[in-house]
DNA sequence: CGGATTTTTGACCAATGTCAAGACCGGTGG
DNA sequence: CCACCGGTCTTGACATTGGTCAAAAATCCG
């Protein structure tokens, strides 16, 4: 099959910084998975992209893939685990930016001041693609697949940020959340109707810029009236259909 | 000099579609001005940029540039007046996503979903340059100043957007949109210190998530500790360093 | 001048933050 | 296997910011 070939093509172990050698599932979760099957591409420019790409990880829970303040050098796609964006304020309010799934690109944030505006922390066992920006957009020059899928990125980053603004209720920013997550789980091919968090509720709060104890608060209420099951970090969506309706003020815009 | 050279190249009046001929106040409000000087820029170039490049407007306030949801086809490069982008949601609150002054890109967040997330409306007397996106990109191939600017602006737009994210009070809020606003018109020439606000205080409060009252609340209350006057939509900020001190949560991180 | 819109101001109230205490949970070591 | 410990989570009581409603004042504009 073309894809399995331009896989091992494109990630044969010559860079064997990772022990796991299995490269469709490295292809797969990469973030440029899909300009690289949908693209027509030559072997050349598999190969610059081949060179360009560091494997870096695990990462433990708790370990900085990046910081605020770092100059800046390159994207991250995440590949294995849950990476969450935050930063600290002068005060000590801790604001989450967002959590983000194998496939996503952390660091496009970094371009404009260039350095990283924020820490990005693993959640759980992480593992990264590094791209260098600089070489990354000189490639992009050459590949008009790569540069459209940059600006889209970006774009929806920009869409992404402005979810959280608005000022919604505590109840429309906990439906929006578990809908949001429930959907990116699913297009990445696990079940929508179970969740397993894998931050901790002040995470979330300080991601939807509320108290703790309102996450723990709605959550319960959601549970009393059927839309969802919380059973520690692990949610599972009843009545999804209803959960969309408290978030709609939020998603459907 | 040179620059004026460029400028009276790249604008040259063959495409009269506005009736100002100041070419060098055309470039100097360009959105690619900055880009334009700095490049190492041919004449071939510059002429593709110029044949890109659509003068469009005025618009009379309140007339809108692009409206949510019309198909994606470009980004304008605000060039006199301001630009608000918005949108209303499900149950009729209205969300200001920013406030837009000339040398500024909007549409960018249009790329991803390929439509206008928003409606772009003028505040007052806006013109504005379109350019077509698939060429912009196509152009910014072969110019890597022009992919730069771009990924720079889209990446700066992230930034912005998280800004109105995070549970900042109404007071942080209100600093920090002032000083922003000053900041903004200062690096355009104008005084830092006596602003017009071409915005109603409806859309401060919707770009910030606080009510309409409280706008005029703690406009009040600075006034009265003496740290701006009012007068109307007339600001002028008197200790923008005790501004500062209260906007700091949002503006230093 | 007169009507419409925007802005201000006051009174009241609800959503949510804060504080504090206790429950739970997972890991560690005896 | 159990006890303990640190962190996380939940729950309750209370405080407070800021929203809502309503009316008056100011401003705009024809």
């Amino acid at each position: 099959m073309a894809y399995d070939d331009i896989a091992r093509k494109h990630f044969a172990p010559s860079h064997p910084i990772s022990d796991d050698g299995d490269e469709h599932h490295f292809c797969n979760s990469c973030a440029f998975g899909a300009v690289c099957i949908a693209g027509g591409i030559d072997k050349s420019a598999l190969n610059e992209l081949h060179c360009l790409v560091e494997h870096s990880g695990p990462y433990q829970a708790g370990e900085k893939i990046f910081r605020n303040g770092e100059r800046f050098g390159a994207v991250f796609a995440v590949r294995a685990g849950t990476v969450k964006t935050q930063l600290v304020d002068i005060d000590g309010r801790e604001l989450v930016l967002g959590f983000h799934l194998p496939g996503e690109l952390i660091g496009l944030n970094a371009i404009h001041p260039d350095a990283y505006p924020c820490d990005a922390v693993a959640l759980d066992a992480v593992e990264v693609c590094r791209f260098s920006f600089p070489a990354l957009a000189t490639l992009a020059t050459r590949m008009p697949g790569i540069q459209q899928e940059l600006f889209r990125r970006l774009s929806r980053d920009i869409g992404n940020a402005a979810l959280l603004a608005g000022d919604y209720s505590a109840d429309e920013r906990l439906a929006a959340f578990l809908i949001g997550l429930s959907q990116r789980y699913a297009e990445r091919g696990f079940p929508a109707d179970t969740l397993h968090l894998t931050m901790a509720r002040g995470d979330i709060a300080n991601y939807l810029c509320v108290a703790a104890e309102t996450v723990s608060r709605v959550l319960r209420r959601f549970q009393d009236h059927g839309l969802i099951h919380v059973d520690g970090r692990n949610v599972s969506i009843v009545k999804s259909a209803e959960l969309f309706t408290i978030a709609r003020p939020i998603l459907q815009r």
